[in-house]
DNA sequence: GAGAATTGATATTTATAAATGTCAATTTTT
DNA sequence: AAAAATTGACATTTATAAATATCAATTCTC
């Protein structure tokens, strides 16, 4: 099994996630609930972290208490990544998507009808999973920019 | 005279602008710091604001106060602007522009040597006038990605 | 040139976001 | 089946960002 696999296995349980990050339990539902997160969950409803969850944690944890971004501010970068682009959505499928239009929510908070986010899993979505961190968002827009 | 212009004309000082948005002085004061506006200075020190300065004022409180967004939060969120497209910077230019590299402050916050910049007044630059709401930012970036 | 307003710097207050605590019910583990 | 852990909902605490206050020096207005 490569490193990468393992890196992306659920592991951890919450008190454990917790423990590592130095944080309650509480905070990290509290994330989760504003959705910073997707931590994988059972048939039941008990969650697990992987452990880039705890490197994409740590980045949350970086911008809150180090950059004084507040959670709201967050949710309103993670609205600014073009997944419209990375996903490729056809201009209806734009029209139609509350993550294209709105700006206030990461796109995986969404319900994703009649789109092409309908068949993904947004925990293993690469627009989830690339750009945690502020610098790689703005990074992402320069790249694609340059691209077309 | 238009109504445009009228708009940016310097007339209130910062006492009237003060009791215009129901805030102190010292906040004023305080989002200048941060970056977040910049008033018109007479030669002396003393600032004015235009009409279209209350204008983007009123939208950061709404950000702070409504939105839940930290100055901070704000800072960043500007600092998407892909300025660099809508100056048409070289790739030379960028790659010696700390606006494009850095994304904790806006790009009217910055020093602009050896780049279009140069020459610009930011208090009148389209950069700076257009996208004091976040919503608009993001709406750019939209709009750049299909331009191209 | 006198009175009013602004400036910048430092200190203080306040509002509230973020984090933590409590607890009964449920789920997991051994 | 008992012990340990997690869940969600609601209440409370805490940390601190945002806003305000103070004041001597400077600048503006009439």
């Amino acid at each position: 099994m490569s490193k990468d696999e393992n890196q992306n296995l659920p592991m951890l349980p919450i008190r454990n996630a917790a423990k590592i990050l130095d944080i309650s339990v509480h905070t990290l539902r509290m994330y989760e609930r504003e959705g910073l997160i997707i931590p994988f969950k059972k048939e039941s409803s008990h969650r697990l972290y992987s452990y880039s969850d705890i490197e994409r944690l740590k980045c949350i944890r970086r911008a809150i208490n180090e950059s004084k971004i507040s959670i709201a501010g967050i949710k309103t970068i993670y609205s600014m990544i073009p997944c419209y682009e990375i996903i490729n959505c056809s201009q209806t499928e734009r029209d139609n998507c509350k993550a294209f239009q709105e700006h206030e929510q990461p796109c995986w908070t969404y319900n994703h009808k009649n789109n092409p986010c309908h068949k993904r899993e947004c925990r293993s979505c690469e627009v989830y999973n690339n750009y945690s961190e502020c610098g790689k968002i703005k990074d992402l827009i320069k790249n694609v920019l340059s691209q077309n």
